[in-house]
DNA sequence: GGGGCTTAGTTGCTAACGCAACTACCCGCG
DNA sequence: CGCGGGTAGTTGCGTTAGCAACTAAGCCCC
C-alpha cells in the first residue's frame, strides 16, 4: 500500500497562476461531470424514443417497479433520486397526468402521500427497464471490462457514500425492501 | 380510467424479474449520476458562498482562466462545457452581466465571438480557484487514496472518451493550448 | 386536551437549460 | 458579382429545477 497522501498539503500546487494548476483533482471531478452528462444524454435519448421517458421520470418509475408492492413515500422517492421534494411533486404529478402512477395517502399518517405505480406503468416500466438495461450493457461493453465496471463502482460508491452519507438508500442498490408504511 | 388500478397483491413483483434483474450495471449508472449530484451540490454551495458563482459559471470561468489570453471562441467553450450553444450564451450574458467576461468579436471571422476574462474575472478567479482545488482535494482525502482517484480517473476517462469521442478537448485536462484566433 | 414544535407535501416564484427557428456571415461556384 | 449552402451565435418558447413560504397533520408536554 504505497503512501496515499502527497507529504504536500492541499494546494501544493501553483500558489496562483491557472495552467499550472496541479489539475489532477480539478480533472477527476471534470470527469464525473462530463461522463455523467455524457451518459444522461445517451440514454435519455434511447428512453425517449423507446417509452417516451425522460431519465428522470424513469429514475423515479424504476424505483417503484423495484419496490414490493410498486408503491414509495414522496419523501422516500425525494431521498432516492436526489431530487428536491419540490422537484419530486411536480415529476410525480406528470407521471400522474401520464397516467403511469397515482397518488395514494397513507393512513397511517395523513400527512403523507405514496407514490403507487398504475397498471399501466407497470407495463410500460416491464417494457422500459430491459431495453434501457440493454442499453447499459451496450454501452458499458464498449468501454469497461468487468472488472473495471467493478473497480469504478467500488470507487464511486466509496465517493457516493461519503457525500450522502450511507444511510440513504442508495442508487439503484437492491430493494431496500421498504417503502411499506409501518415505519412507526 | 377509473381503472388505472394499482396491481392489487403487495407483492405483484413477480413478472418484473426487478429485484433480479442484473443491476450491477443500473446500479454502477446510479452511482455516476449520484456521485456527480452529490460533488455539484457541495462544491456549489462553498463557490456560491466564496465567490458568488455557481458551478456552471465557474465552468466556463476556469478554461477561459487557463487558456492562454484568457479567451475562447464560444463554440469552444460550448463543447467544452458540454452545454449548448445557447446555454453556453446566456451563461455568458450573465456572466457580462457581472463584468467578469466580455465578449470581443473575431476580427479573422466575423460571426464569430470570443469570450474574455475581464480583469475582475480574473481576479475573482485567482482566488477562487485555489480555494476550490482545495475544497476539492478536503473532499476526495476524505475518501480516496491517490491510487484510487488515479484509478478512478483512468476508468472514466475512458468512459467519457467513449461518449464523446476523444476530439472533444475534454474536462479539465491541461491547457489545450488552443483558443486563439488563426484557427483556418 | 390544547399550545407549540416538527414533519410531509404542495405551491409561487424565478433561474437555467435545450430545441428549433432565426440572423449574420463565410465560402465556393457559375 | 451574386447565389446557394454551411457555420457561429442568438433569441423565442416551453420545460424542469430549487428555494422559500405555506398548509395540514402528527406529536410532545404540561
Amino acid at each position: 500500500m504505497a503512501d496515499h497522501h502527497l507529504p504536500e498539503g492541499p494546494q501544493s500546487g501553483s500558489a496562483l497562476n491557472i495552467g499550472v494548476v496541479d489539475d489532477r483533482r480539478l480533472t477527476l471531478v471534470g470527469l464525473i461531470f462530463e461522463s455523467a452528462a455524457g451518459l444522461r444524454q445517451v440514454f435519455e435519448r434511447r428512453l425517449e424514443s423507446n417509452a417516451g421517458l425522460t431519465n428522470q421520470s424513469f429514475d423515479v418509475l424504476i424505483r417503484l417497479a423495484r419496490t414490493p408492492g410498486n408503491r414509495l413515500r414522496m419523501s422516500e422517492l425525494a431521498a432516492q433520486t436526489t431530487l428536491s421534494p419540490s422537484g419530486l411533486t411536480r415529476s410525480v404529478d406528470r407521471l400522474e397526468d401520464t397516467g403511469l402512477v397515482v397518488r395514494e395517502t397513507c393512513p397511517e399518517d395523513r400527512r403523507g402521500a405514496f407514490a403507487v405505480l398504475t397498471v399501466e406503468g407497470k407495463t410500460v416500466m416491464d417494457e422500459a427497464i430491459p431495453h434501457h438495461v440493454a442499453h447499459i450493457d451496450e454501452v458499458l461493453h464498449g468501454v469497461l471490462t468487468l472488472d473495471e465496471e467493478h473497480s469504478l463502482e467500488l470507487l464511486l460508491r466509496k465517493l457516493r457514500d461519503y457525500l450522502f452519507g450511507s444511510e440513504t438508500p442508495c442508487a439503484m442498490d437492491p430493494v431496500s425492501g421498504d417503502g411499506c408504511p409501518t415505519e412507526q
